[in-house]
RNA sequence: GGGCCUGUAGCUCAGUUGGUUAGAGCGCACGCCUGAUAAGCGUGAGGUCGGCCGUUCGAAUCGGCCCAGGCCCA
């Protein structure tokens, strides 16, 4: 039984085995523990709302969020990991109304706020246990102990006192605005809910007419040509708008004289030529004209307000880039109208009821669902000769994001938080703040900073954190913030109070303090993004407990999301933390976008190709998972998920090392090797090779994860595992790892071997948790969670060493190459391999011992201690010809590239070289260009990037001896193998045959004895193998013979 | 309609402040090696660097316009 445990069979063997250790000695707990006093490193989890169940997509940002905290934690900071639950808002209110069977406001209503709002906080924590569990097998180390629950009343009580804050600040205010308002929910939408919704869908496109208006009241024989993607509006026109800027122009057309902007005049018209004139915007302005529909009018205006409607105003935001240059305005149904309204002070005509649907006394389409009356009200119109041109026209329009009803712009009372008072802090907070990648930062987030519009903050519905504002009933101006449980006893003199939520909250009231009315909060909820970009402050239940706490943890360092939170929890975060004068909330952002199927689609249910997350991890396994998601490409790119790329990293980097390990703990068995052996007095040059490249791969790596950039520190980290580890020192050192002569020299490999897999494990726990934690309690029995990230070993770096060994690996490259151009196996000894390096590379000897190796030849030779072998060309350095001599940069390159090699010997003998370019002699120094070496004469030669080989590919009779020898060693390891024994068995050997064969045992027998663990030899013609296990006659190119071996006991 | 991102080999991706012969892995074809072996190594085929125009001695890289895909917004 050796020391070093064997690998579990499977990746989900090996994956439950390390999750089950966490679980029994609670290791989470001890990295916290551990850390306690370190420097803190502070992260916010954004919450996910708890009744939807985790997708394969929440494996991304998990792993971006776990691999950076995992990281800190190593390099010795606290980072306190507190998971959270989204839980208010219309998502859950609509799964409740689902699940009772109802639909709308009334029927919520009917059936009593209290029941509605049992079931949703009911509903709203069903899928804790799945997410939690799904935390957990990815390797999410979060702490589920004491989540924040942005319903519980020390939450809601947290984001009261912020929002009493606010209006303390005087920032809180009622109004009208116009808000994209969802008539099922009957509610308004923010404009970060609103980005979820676009989607495309046919429209009208409506040009209709509207007779202008003499100073007589009568119809002057013009007509105003209007343009609206929203006939139903047209009930409501109360203003035309033109832009002052513009040229208008009449038209006459079959009869008509429309007016409209001449810019609009060839798109519609087909061309100029009917325009009878021409006139800027202020011949307009002030025109009235005849209403289109008249069914509806204007309530509680004054006769002065109501005598401005149906004229024509300036406006700078009409343009001509398409309609008609002239804007039907309806105040109560854009945000544009409603300002103009504003602005000059027009009515307000409004038919249509909060469910979206006309009044029933509007003539012809009562008591319809507005944009179901489009068609009639374009016949009705068409029937009143008003309709120049109607179409339908594919746009983009907003959605309610929860139930797909097309949303209205409709006016509403609302609640306002001015951010716009404090955009300016939000732009230097956000400037503060390194996002990756930057773009986001400064473009898309930055961008809509800029247009900052203040936050609609209430929603006109059931299930939130309820509005804390009382308003007096007799005068609504007397308003009272509450923000804090405290002050609400006080006030309603209740020592205990009720849930906070509706509808029990809505139930507290008191007199008025300044005129005796009754106080009553108003009916609304926030907006639940309040809630979680509340959640630096609620979570600890600031101010009223854990004010340190707070302190201590804000701002974040670090949080990670989606990309579809730029305007939701990233925006809330900033926007709350600006508004309380707190700088910004986080420091870094990592955005990740979204996942698609392999074949670079959306998932969606309706497309049927959502991943199963527990799937796929059953079947690659968390690590291989969280590994191909970080090294595929930036989280910020949006991914394909391909399981043949998942597959890949398995096959690739993963079966490697665990090879890596099997090949280790194999011969650490056999030879007895343990770790606790004194660091090695001396190592190889391959040991020293290998830690300085551990140092600089270390080094790289930490820059990397310091600056957010996982993938390149996941590409480096595999890289090395893979070439340097595997490919290039086992591969190279392995014989060194049994039986060898040098005990002193197998040791010093062991050693370090065992330290590069400790370190490897190390700098692979913050990526793949599993096999990383499995592999070094395996090497040193703790867990690598606990385990210090490794330091960047200075001392062991050796740039001159790693460069010396990368000329050697290219160089081995090239003389495989030429040995196949030759058609030449390895096996075969040949004689000299002369080389070329470019200047600057340092190849001691030593290591032109392992490329002799590498390549099985006697010697080495580079090719300029033999000129008569090497031909100098020279290849110009553009980059520092083009600063010298700008536009004569080719004429001198072209020049250069003509230097004859005995010129270019001259030169490095130290000759100074003059060009000719354009007639003129250009002194050229050795910074111009570099000189290439090749090889002369008739040898199989290679070359790249300034390496040369040249292989003599003679192969005399000695040679050709030990070729054969060592082609008998192979058939004799074949044999071994076949006869089915052990590595370390010791056999007898026996080698018969005539001629040739005899001659190789002669001269190799001991050579081959030892290579195939032979004590004992026999050679000879005999053909008679008693007491043998096995025998095979073998072909050694072209010579034949039999070999035969039997295992010997001991 | 506007803003942002992406476009490099069949696929997934690198490509440093612009430097002339654009790389890797996978896949494919052929070969080699083999006591780490359900691995490994090598060679080869495969590119109008999305397109056009421009700046420059020189453009995958910088600018403009366009095309395709995506995201965000109006």
């Amino acid at each position: 039984m050796s020391k070093f445990p064997e690998l579990p069979p499977t990746v989900t063997a090996l994956e439950d085995e390390v999750l089950e250790r966490w679980k029994a000695e609670g290791t989470f707990r001890q990295s916290l523990e551990k850390t306690a006093d370190g420097e803190p490193f502070v992260f916010f989890e954004g919450p996910p709302t708890a009744n939807g169940r985790p997708g394969i997509h929440h494996v991304l940002s998990r792993t971006i969020k776990d691999t950076v905290a995992r990281f800190r934690t190593m390099q010795g900071r606290w980072v306190p990991r507190m998971a959270g639950w989204d839980t208010h808002g219309l998502p859950v209110e609509i799964e409740a109304e689902k699940k009772l069977g109802i639909s709308g406001k009334r029927e919520i209503e009917a059936l009593g706020i209290a029941r509605f709002n049992e079931v949703c906080r009911e509903s709203v924590l069903t899928y804790t246990d799945e997410w939690e569990r799904f935390s957990a097998r990815i390797g999410y180390w979060l702490d589920y102990s004491k989540p924040y629950v942005t319903y519980h009343a020390d939450y809601i009580e947290s984001v009261w006192w912020l929002l009493k804050q606010i209006s303390e600040r005087g920032l809180f205010y009622r109004g009208h605005k116009v808000l994209p308002y969802c008539p099922r929910c009957g509610t308004g939408l923010s404009s970060h809910e609103l980005s979820q919704g676009y989607k495309d869908v046919k429209d009208p496109s409506l040009f209709f007419t509207a007779p202008v208006l003499g100073a007589d009241g009568e119809p002057d024989g013009r007509e105003f040509l209007v343009w609206t993607t929203t006939p139903w509006t047209v009930v409501s026109n109360v203003a035309l708008a033109v832009s002052p800027e513009l040229e208008y122009a009449e038209v006459e057309h079959e009869g008509h004289r429309y007016v409209l902007a001449r810019a609009r005049v060839a798109p519609l018209f087909g061309s100029e030529d009917a325009v009878a004139r021409t006139f800027p915007a202020s011949e307009l302005i002030g025109l009235a004209y005849q209403r289109p529909l008249d069914w509806a009018h204007p309530v509680g205006f004054d006769a002065q307000t109501v005598a401005r409607a149906w004229k024509v105003y300036g406006a700078e935001w009409v343009s001509a880039e398409d309609g008609t240059g002239i804007v039907h305005t309806a105040v109560a149904f854009g945000a544009d109208d409603y300002r103009l309204g504003q602005e000059v002070g027009l009515p307000i005509i409004m038919p249509v009821d909060e469910r979206g649907r006309f009044r029933e006394d509007i003539p012809l389409v009562g008591g319809v669902f507005v944009k179901d009356a489009d068609t009639d009200l374009v016949i009705e119109l068409k029937r009143r000769g008003r309709v120049f041109r109607s179409s339908r026209e594919e746009h983009s329009y907003p959605h309610c994001w929860r139930c797909q009803s097309p949303l209205l712009y409709m006016a509403r009372d609302s609640w306002f938080i001015r951010t716009t008072a404090v955009r300016d802090h939000l732009l230097a907070n956000n400037a503060e703040t390194r996002w990756f990648p930057p773009e986001i930062g400064a473009g898309r987030f930055g961008e809509w900073l800029e247009n900052n519009v203040d936050w609609a903050i209430s929603r006109n519905r059931y299930w939130g954190t309820p509005l804390p504002a009382w308003v007096c009933d007799r005068d609504p101006s007397h308003l009272h913030f509450i923000g804090s449980f405290d002050e609400l006893r006080e006030k309603t003199g209740l020592s205990q109070l009720p849930d906070p939520h509706r509808p029990y909250v809505d139930e507290l009231q008191w007199p008025c303090e300044q005129c005796g009315g009754t106080m009553r909060r108003t009916p609304e909820v926030i907006d639940v993004w309040f809630d979680s970009g509340s959640m630096p402050f609620a979570q600890h239940h600031y101010p009223f407990e854990n004010r340190e706490r707070q302190e201590r943890q804000f701002p974040a360092e670090f949080i990670c999301e989606g990309v579809d939170q730029t305007r939701g929890w990233f925006y809330s975060l900033l926007a709350i933390s600006t508004l309380l004068g707190r700088g910004p909330s986080y420091r870094n952002v990592v955005v990740n976008d979204m996942l698609l199927d392999d074949k670079g689609l959306k998932m969606s249910k309706s497309r049927g190709n959502i991943v199963n997350p527990w799937e796929a991890i059953d079947r690659f396994g968390a690590d291989t998972i969280r590994w191909y998601l970080l090294s595929s490409s930036n989280p910020w790119l949006p991914k394909r998920f391909d399981p043949e790329g998942v597959k890949e990293v398995q096959r690739k980097t993963f079966d490697t090392l665990r090879q890596t390990y099997r090949f280790f703990a194999m011969y650490a068995g056999l030879e007895g090797w343990t770790a606790d052996a004194d660091a090695p007095a001396e190592r190889s040059l391959l040991d020293r090779w290998l830690l300085s490249r551990l140092a600089t791969v270390t080094a790289e790596v930490t820059e990397d994860l310091e600056a957010y950039n996982l993938t390149h520190a996941v590409r480096t980290v595999a890289e090395f595992v893979v070439d340097d580890l595997s490919n290039w020192y086992v591969r190279r050192s392995r014989d060194r790892f049994w039986g060898s002569a040098d005990a002193a020299d197998t040791r010093a490999a062991f050693a370090t071997l065992h330290q590069a897999l400790v370190a490897v494990s190390r700098l692979m726990a913050p990526f793949a948790p599993f096999l990383s934690d499995w592999l070094h309690r395996a090497l040193t029995g703790g867990s690598v969670h606990l385990a210090d990230f490794p330091a960047v070993d200075v001392a062991s770096v050796d740039a001159r060493l790693e460069r010396g060994m990368q000329a050697v690996r290219t160089l081995s490259t090239l003389g495989r190459a030429a040995r196949d151009s030759v058609g030449i196996r390895v096996r075969q000894p040949l004689g000299t391999l002369y080389a070329v390096v470019p200047d600057g590379y340092q190849v001691d000897d030593a290591l032109l011992a392992i490329l002799r190796d590498e390549l099985n030849v006697r010697t080495v030779e580079f090719m300029h201690a033999a000129e008569e072998l090497v031909t100098f060309s020279a290849k110009p350095n553009f980059k520092a010809l083009g600063a010298v001599f700008g536009k004569l940069t080719p004429k001198v390159a072209e020049a250069i590239r003509g230097l004859e090699s005995a010129v270019l010997a001259a030169f490095r003998r130290g000759e100074p070289l003059k060009v000719q370019a354009d007639g003129e002699a250009f002194d050229v120094i050795a910074e111009h260009f570099d000189i290439v070496q090749s090889a002369r004469g008739s040898f199989a030669t290679a070359d790249e990037a300034g390496f040369t080989v040249a292989l003599d590919p003679t192969i005399t009779p000695e040679l050709r001896l030990e070729g054969l020898a060592r082609e008998l060693v192979n058939r004799v390891q074949n044999l071994r193998k076949e006869t089915g024994l052990e590595v370390q068995d010791r056999i007898r050997l026996g080698i018969f045959g005539d001629g040739e064969i005899l001659d190789v045992s002669r001269e190799w027998g001991e050579f081959v004895a030892g290579e195939t663990l032979a004590t004992e030899l026999e050679t000879g013609s005999v053909t008679d193998f008693e007491g043998y296990d096995a025998s095979r006659e073998v072909d050694l190119d072209g010579v034949a013979g039999t070999v035969a071996i039997a295992r010997v006991a001991g």
